[in-house]
DNA sequence: CATGACATTTTTGTATACAAAAAACTGAAC
DNA sequence: GTTCAGTTTTTTGTATACAAAAATGTCATG
């Protein structure tokens, strides 16, 4: 199953619209992304459709298509939710946990470990996202790990920035800690009351959330 | 903003595959689509794009694209997001529950009540769709009343064939009747408690889910 | 200089054209 | 009858063409 230049267009933009490199409000002019990546409007058109209709553009008819990121406001109501689905996702997935399962999970907050030795905050993310998503799967409940998955990725950038406050990235990794040992001892509410506080940034590190924003927001009238 | 031939033929295509009209699996195909909708294929692939990136249908590339319906292990799965996207909204709801929202709330539940005498399923489901609508937006939380309403319309056909369960809406009604009685006491647990119960079809009346199922895919078969 | 009617250019949305891949058909060989 | 190579037909994906709407530019009038 190849993949088609519509498709790759469609993550392409995607990637650039959470990376910060297309900015807010921008325009995603045809003629222009049809030059870019050497192909027609058709399926650059067909990108853009998929991108409205995943919620990171905007398509406003006969005027043309946007780039939508969230606004502070919509970011805290897209954290509650996250927060909800990770609870949820980490609930169930302490009732079905296996012995292979917290080895693949220890294995990869071992390496998170050693990110925060490094200080690579780059590299934590990575893993710990890793980990995240395996959390998703370990739910047994697909559609939950799907649309956690995707939500993860759109609140990437902000995510990432967190760690980058300082000490955040140490009190993650205790976190990380006390959850996997709830796992492994089948203590289901100690682990979504951790994980609660991990996400929750809303909640316990507004003003760390609303800098990260500032300060994507910035990069972006540059 | 006038609407485009684009986005009517997805709403038209949403709606038939919700309704069972276009049946799982089947074909989407673009030169009977176009003829049925009297337009070119370009708008047609548009549309196909935007509801395979919701999800409602698969695109295989150089295949084409077909209905994608939930099989009964993904249909639990939805539910049991359902039911935790309901119980967020209303924990959220009822901490700032008006006066104003709750006769909107009771009102409708009125309307609810004279459906369930004249045993009308259809009117008792629209009715308490907008019900439940209501309280999604009584959240404050945006994002989260969007991603559950789409949940809810994707299970509409499923939640409405429960309705016609033996004593299925007598006793929805009542659940109805507690939560909005919680909502006025404010008595959050309850409302949360209550609508658990009343969402969970998974948990409490499994043998009931999997009848609809099989009379919807029946349906398809013939 | 501001304003607004009119013309020009650009951009969007759809139709059509065409290349290439997949599916369907044909018919010979067994 | 079955199988399979080779061909035809259909379908998909992209390019291009074109009509219509929106944006932009021009310029006379006040």
């Amino acid at each position: 199953m190849e993949r088609l230049p519509s498709a790759k267009i469609r993550d392409s933009l995607e990637q650039r619209i959470v990376d910060g490199e297309l900015n807010n409000k921008q325009r995603l002019d045809e003629n222009e992304l049809s030059s870019f990546y050497g192909v027609s409007r058709t399926p650059v058109r067909e990108a853009l459709q998929r991108l409205t209709e995943s919620g990171l553009a905007e398509h406003l008819p006969r005027r043309g298509t946007f780039v939508r990121s969230p606004s502070l406001g919509q970011l805290v109501e897209m954290f509650e939710v996250m927060t909800e689905l990770e609870c949820m996702a980490i609930r169930l997935a302490a009732r079905r946990v296996t012995i292979k399962d917290i080895k693949v999970l220890e294995d990869d907050n071992e390496i998170c470990r050693e990110a925060v030795k490094a200080n690579d905050t780059i590299k934590y993310y990575e893993v710990n996202s890793r980990l995240h998503n395996h959390i998703y799967k370990m739910s047994g409940n697909s559609f939950l790990a799907n649309k956690t998955r995707r939500l993860h990725d759109r609140l990437r950038p902000f995510r990432r920035l967190q760690l980058r406050v300082r000490g955040r990235m140490t009190e993650s990794m205790a976190e990380h800690d006390i959850i996997l040992s709830a796992l492994k001892a089948g203590d289901a509410d100690s682990a979504v009351e951790t994980m609660k506080k991990h996400i929750d940034i809303v909640g316990v590190r507004f003003n760390d959330l609303v800098s990260s924003f500032n300060s994507i927001s910035d990069k972006n009238k540059r």
